[in-house]
DNA sequence: CGTGTGGTTGACGAGCCTCAACATCCGTGG
DNA sequence: CCACGGATGTTGAGGCTCGTCAACCACACG
């Protein structure tokens, strides 16, 4: 019996290199073994929109049907598993446990795009900041230091800001007692719980009667 | 051999009733027979967020793993098929043809919804809306005549926009020629070209030197 | 040391939101 | 059949948030 293990390559990326651009064809699909990366498009006059972060364990380009409608590029030097969608796709005809999790992953991703639906559509620039920071604690060991390998710009463009509004939203945290820096590139979470409510914007005051 | 159609069970619903609630278990997933709906989250303080337009043949409510992370109601009176994910997904192991099925319908609502993000992470009211119309007319039988079937505050809701500034951009667009209004839910494009480079921003002014 | 890239901070303005008044549509009941 | 009332849509005035433009700073690298 064939493993899916087997199928795949590790490809090492520079800084800054493109794993696949807007347009090309999909035969591959990823998964980060190390590293940061990310998915965008830009518009014709420049405006770029980042769709995901992908740091370690995500899996990327799979959602691709004929060719990639995103870009994806290394933020930071790279290394991931490129896998064939054909020969994956043949043995997720015959191996179900393979097919469920592919699912899996779709289903995982298309989750988490909801969510920044929510984020880009109704929340303000702080609410954003602050959800981006709170998601990235999750994967940080001790949930509250956190390492900024991606730049403003790149922040601004997963969050929908300009990279001045982040900068200055981050000063203001740090002015509010909510995070510290240590350079402009790790941020130590200090009042999570107050970051936590500004995620969700504030209850509204007392809503009297029904509940 | 057991048929996928002969799993589902076919389940009217009024308009504004709820298919379910954020939070909800997720027993079941859906498809859209007739009628309009929408998959939706609220905010706290009420802020509320459409993910998706539900239309004839649209697939809904897979994607939750183990609640429901959106609400789903419909908007006007409407047949959907309810399936059993239990049943489906043993089907899914044993059928090769259903599993890639369910994964080509989970990666096309990726795509859409990785479209969204760049709309509203970084589109003008007017691309927003834009982008809308042609997204309706795409399943319109003669491509421009559109029914809008959902009312101001859910256009708003989708878009990120609030309801004032979705009918001020309509009323532009007609008083610019681009569509025509026949009551406020019959739309006609009337200068799809100019619409759709509106969806795209324009081209900055001609770069010179590189391409 | 210069030079370039990325980050911060400030001043100002545009675009969209808020609040409010008014118009229109539609279902209901007299 | 028409009058009423509520829901929905439109339009206007003003304000706030965030974007734009610009200057300055900090650090990395040759």
């Amino acid at each position: 019996m064939i493993e899916l293990a087997a199928l795949g390559t590790v490809v090492t990326l520079g800084r800054g290199t493109a794993v696949y651009r807007e347009g090309d064809e999909a035969p591959h699909w990823y998964r980060v073994l190390s590293g940061t990366g990310c998915t965008s498009k830009l518009l014709p006059d420049g405006r770029r929109q980042i769709a995901a972060f992908l740091h370690a364990g995500d899996y990327f380009g799979f959602e691709a049907l004929g060719e990639h409608g995103f870009a994806a590029e290394a933020i930071t030097d790279m290394v991931v598993v490129r896998y064939p969608k054909l020969r994956t796709e043949a043995l997720a005809r015959t191996d179900g446990t393979v097919s469920r999790r592919f699912r899996e992953i779709a289903c995982r991703s298309l989750l988490a795009a909801y969510e920044r639906l929510i984020t880009l559509g109704r929340k303000t620039a702080g609410e954003r900041v602050a959800t981006f920071l709170l998601e990235l604690a999750r994967t940080a060991p001790d949930g509250k230091t956190i390492g900024l390998t991606m730049s403003r710009t790149d922040i601004g463009d997963y969050l929908g800001l300009t990279l001045e509004t982040v900068s200055r939203t981050l000063a203001a945290m740090k002015h509010d007692g909510l995070i510290e820096m240590a350079g402009p590139h790790h941020v130590l979470l200090l009042d999570r719980p107050a970051l936590e409510e500004m995620t969700e914007g504030d209850e509204p005051a007392l809503r009297v009667g029904r509940a």
